[in-house]
DNA sequence: CCCTTTTATTTACCTAGGTAAACAATTTCA
DNA sequence: TGAAATTGTTTACCTAGGTAAATAAAAGGG
């Protein structure tokens, strides 16, 4: 895909070339790479508050805010106060689950046949060095 | 920084990470790091036609054209006519190419510090693995 | 107990990615 | 050669990332 043999380089097309390959998969769901993220968050970990989505995703809080405005808009999820009057709860909507288990299980086939190309050992290998970026020593 | 076993996870949230820090390190520049991506492509292969950007950066053409037009606002670059009348050619301007070349001791040195967790065989592991995804076999 | 500080979320605004469609110049070919 | 197809670029509009600052609720301290 590039003769550069600059990783950084070589990280970020390659993120945009999966968001893109996402979006496109996810289209006929009427959702988007970074709206499926926070549903994947809430399907594993339950309802949660925005502050704990972004600290989960590793995104600023506007973003998050934003994106689930999206998805409540679209019936997806719904956003409840929490006991602590200033937090927001966000869950899946009971009328989505089908629907969301139906995409994670879509998702998954795709990430599969993303990373087909790697034996589970090199998946493996990807992640640990993948955790050795930008870690102070 | 995560417990998600998912490389593809990890892939999104180091690029959203080093995009992040890039964007600090290149403020005091006035720039940002798609911007860079591109004064960097143009520093290392000489005036291109737009058409040329887009392919060696793997990016969409309306994505480069927005960029361009920041970058030639504020003096980075210049645009000019080529001899087929379609296509512009984009070359550094002659009074940034001191500061272009600045930039690029800087961001070499901030990619470097990047991967000081990882040896040259794990850098170049890394770069062989990240390859391998979204390869159809 | 009131005032200050902190915390959770939102708003406003910037850059950066995408698609679809428009436009102009060039190329093709009947 | 003139109409049709292709190519290079741009425009309009969408989502997604960021920062800075505003707001509202909760927590702390004198």
């Amino acid at each position: 895909m590039k003769k550069d043999r600059k990783p950084i380089h070589l990280l970020k097309q390659k993120v945009r070339y999966l968001n893109k390959q996402m979006d496109e998969r996810l289209r006929e769901y009427g959702l988007f790479h970074s709206q499926w993220s926070i549903l994947f968050c809430l399907y594993h970990n339950g309802p949660m508050t925005l502050t704990a989505i972004w600290q989960y995703l590793h995104v600023e809080a506007p973003t998050v805010t934003r994106t689930i405005k999206r998805l409540e808009s679209k019936g997806w999820v719904y956003r409840r106060q929490g006991q602590d009057k200033r937090e927001k709860i966000i869950g899946i909507a009971e009328d989505a689950f089908d629907m969301v288990v139906e995409v994670a299980e879509m998702i998954e086939a795709f990430e599969d046949e993303m990373l087909n190309g790697l034996s589970k050992e090199q998946q493996n290998e990807l992640f640990q060095l993948l955790m050795l970026i930008g870690n102070k020593e």
